[in-house]
RNA sequence: GGCUGAGUGGCAGAAUGGCUAUGCAGCGGCCUGCAAAGCCGUGGAUGUCGGUUCGAUUCCGGCCUCAGCCUCCA
């Protein structure tokens, strides 16, 4: 039974859809006007996760992740680029699309963007003013009024009077209430803006996702995820837009993915303390990456460094070796007691770490009974990587992993250049000729190959 | 200030009211021409002070420390 962390009652439950063997789940995006970092890699790859777990369970899952390509920063940075809105976000979306693939994310079934959604947006912002739920601002704004939602602070965990006192609420002389927020923003001059029954204007931060998750997947569904800042504000009043807007329950199951740290700090566009994906990946291969994000559990910081990710490589090093050199073969094991410690684990809430547990030993095991079975071992092994498959990961062939190397921009030997002095240095063993072979070795070790004499005679890899 | 989460061996990171996580690193052995890889074995941990209990790292409470949210952020 698949138990799920669901942030709205603060604890574990068992996941029951609502429509049988269907699920939906809608993950926030990007805001498109800059680079994926880190942070928004982790929630890529988690929420891939989740997805490929629930369709290996037999689940037919419709995915949505939007992209936001219209806010306040987006105009900003267009201006400050001199370039257009659409050129901004089509450059950015087109490296998002690279990022996530490179990284072995699945594609969502549906991507929808903020622009294509005005017209839903103006109508939901109609609902919520016919159902009492909004006023028009004396500055042309629609805003939400937070006081007149029920509930409003359940997912985050706030209470009004709280948020109140806070001294951070800002200042917005139109507003009646100053937690309440933006539905709708009247255009200011130079700004790109949408005609509304109140005039030009465009939406506010939140409404884009309440108008394309019920679209895609309905007023009332099964799965919302995102990232743990997110819970507030952002969430919470999309709980109160679409409930207020729709009048049925919004989403039963809200999941938030933990943060990615550098030094104990949260890693954000803020602080100005990201890595992009795109600047790691030129030191690790991606899968390296994505391993390193699955090394912590998702509702957990995950702390960058070199060193993790040194270790991820030297992990996944271990898996493939595992794998190398495996006869093919179709045939399934009887023994499915890895599959269901892996099921285990990853039917409570998601525990890749747990579940990567179970992939080391089921490759100990396959290092121990391949001398003596060679074909009980490639069974083990189609089973590693299809539990690898459910994580995304293993799906290389191992001779291309371990020979990939470390930092992709490194210029090495050509693979025939080494094969030419493993040639050799097999000459000189034959010869018992050691210290030439030696110096064959270590002169390749010093370039970061690494000579393996096994059974089937010598083979490399990349340090 | 309010709220939330966390503190596990050298590092990373799970789990658990009593029994071996796992990976990397260390140590010993096997294997090897020597290595590497692999296998076998091994050392080493639960912030702190109390409480509950036959027994707590695990449950409860105080304290300390860290992070996050309360403002744009995945």
């Amino acid at each position: 039974m698949l138990t799920i962390y669901n942030t709205l009652i603060k604890q574990k439950a068992p996941f029951i859809s609502i429509k049988p063997g269907k699920v939906g789940l809608y993950v926030c995006g990007m805001t498109v006007y800059d680079y994926c970092h880190v942070g928004h890699a982790r929630v890529m790859v988690v929420f891939d996760v989740v997805v490929r777990y629930l369709r290996s369970i037999g689940y037919q899952v419709t995915y949505v992740r939007n992209i936001t390509d219209i806010d306040d920063k987006i105009i900003q940075r267009a201006k400050e680029n001199g370039e257009s809105i659409e050129q901004l976000t089509a450059r950015f979306i087109q490296a998002m699309h690279e990022d996530t693939e490179l990284l072995g994310v699945l594609r969502p079934d549906y991507e929808p963007r903020a622009t294509e959604f005005l017209p839903k947006i103006i109508e939901m912002v109609q609902q919520l003013l016919d159902n009492g739920y909004a006023y028009l601002a004396n500055n042309g704004d629609v805003c939400y009024t937070v006081s007149r939602f029920n509930g409003y602070g359940n997912l985050s965990g706030k209470r009004l009077e709280e948020l109140r006192a806070g001294e951070r609420v800002e200042v917005n002389e139109a507003k009646q209430d100053p937690l309440d927020f933006v539905l709708w923003k009247a255009a200011k001059p130079k700004e790109p803006s949408w005609e509304s029954p109140w005039g030009p204007g465009r939406p506010g931060w939140h409404i884009e996702c309440s108008a394309m998750s019920t679209t895609c997947l309905g007023n009332h569904f099964d799965i919302h995820g995102g990232g743990m800042d997110l819970q507030f504000p952002h969430h919470e009043n999309e709980i109160a837009q679409s409930e207020g807007a729709t009048g049925e329950s919004f989403v039963n199951v809200w999941m938030h993915n933990g943060f990615v740290r550098i030094n104990e700090e949260k890693m954000s566009k803020s602080l100005g303390n990201f890595f992009t994906v795109r600047e790691v990946l030129k030191q690790y291969p991606p899968e390296v990456m994505r391993y390193f994000i699955l090394t912590s559990h998702y509702r957990s910081s995950l702390n960058y460094s070199e060193q993790n990710l040194e270790t991820a490589q030297q992990a996944l090093t271990r898996l493939y070796t595992a794998l190398r050199g495996l006869p093919q073969t179709d045939q399934v094991g009887a023994d499915d007691s890895f599959q269901h410690r892996f099921n285990l684990a990853m039917e409570d809430d998601f525990n890749t770490p747990e579940a990567l547990a179970v992939l080391f030993e089921l490759a100990r095991e396959i290092n121990k009974i391949r001398v003596p079975d060679v074909f009980t071992a490639a069974i083990l092994g189609n089973e590693l990587r299809q539990l690898g498959d459910i994580l995304g990961l293993l799906q290389t062939v191992p001779e291309v992993f371990l020979q990939q190397g470390h930092h992709q921009d490194q210029v090495g030997l050509a693979p025939m250049e080494i094969e030419t002095l493993i040639v050799q240095r097999q000459a000189a063993r034959a010869r018992k000729d050691w210290s030439e072979a030696d110096r064959i070795r270590l002169s390749l070790k010093t370039q970061g190959i690494l000579l393996e004499d096994g059974d089937q005679g010598t083979t490399w890899r990349k340090e």
